[in-house]
DNA sequence: TTCCTGAGAC
DNA sequence: GTCTCGGGAA
């Protein structure tokens, strides 16, 4: 008896990136060759809205807006007219041409390589500045929302980091970057957030992290028994801190 | 009802 | 720290 036998991490890369071959999501701002500036767009667009409403307007944003300048000088209203119906307009809108205007003003039109760089620029926070480094430049960064806690959660149990914000899940998320495929690994962690280890009916039965799981594992007996385990609102029980090997 | 690739204002 | 933006989909 060992304890409580330790989620081995280093599985969880190579079966994500295993399970996402046969079912990954296509969206336009994953095709390959974007610029920079069409990633920031998507980025943008993205926050806090369904990647299949983002996916409606998307293609028109980035075909009239190519780049910073053009985005800029977008004539009043035009730009809402076409963000109507993905919700957010006013707010979008308005942040969409700050954002530009600072690039044309402060980095030549530019989107920045450089994390400070781009915490500078209105409306890009912790997670779309990172969202760019990665899947603008791919740079071996893990990106960490609210999808990314619950998955920590779920799979890793007590061992998951213990901090209540989302700063304290960085060091683990960018820990499990493959340093040679850091646009594919996040792709496919966030698509398994949306399709497997999702908010609400979770599907078990199926997950390609169903040996490593936690709060499967965590099941009395060691059958994967086919009962909504991972359903649960509430992590597993309090397992000790332990420090779980987290570093920043 | 909750949730969606969050970030700014307070 | 909390509140707000927002329409659409499950």
């Amino acid at each position: 008896m060992s304890g409580t036998p330790p989620v081995p991490r280093g599985e969880v890369p190579a079966r994500l990136l295993a399970w996402w071959e046969g079912h990954r999501r296509h969206f336009p701002w994953r095709e390959p060759g974007l610029s920079p500036f069409a990633v920031l767009l998507a980025e943008v667009l993205l926050k806090r809205t369904t990647a299949t409403a983002a996916a409606r307007v998307y293609p028109v944003l980035l075909a009239r807006y190519p780049n910073a300048h053009a985005l800029a000088s977008a004539p009043p209203g035009e730009l809402e007219v076409i963000l109507s119906g993905v919700g957010l307009q006013r707010q979008r809108a308005r942040g969409l041409k700050e954002m530009a205007s600072y690039l044309c003003a402060n980095a030549g039109g530019e989107v920045p390589r450089d994390l400070g760089e781009l915490l500078r620029v209105p409306h890009i926070g912790p997670y779309t500045a990172r969202a760019v480094l990665v899947f603008a430049f791919g740079e071996p960064l893990g990106l960490v929302d609210s999808n990314t806690v619950r998955v920590f959660q779920r799979l890793f149990g007590g061992t998951a980091p213990q901090g209540r914000g989302l700063r304290a899940y960085q060091g683990l998320a960018d820990s499990l970057v493959p340093p040679d495929r850091p646009r594919e690994y996040n792709w496919a962690f966030m698509d398994f957030a949306a399709l497997v280890c999702r908010p609400g009916a979770p599907q078990c039965g199926t997950c390609p992290l169903g040996h490593v799981c936690a709060t499967r594992t965590a099941a009395p007996g060691g059958s994967p028994d086919q009962r909504g385990l991972c359903g649960g609102d509430r992590p597993p029980h309090g397992g000790r801190d332990q420090e779980s090997g987290y570093r920043d």
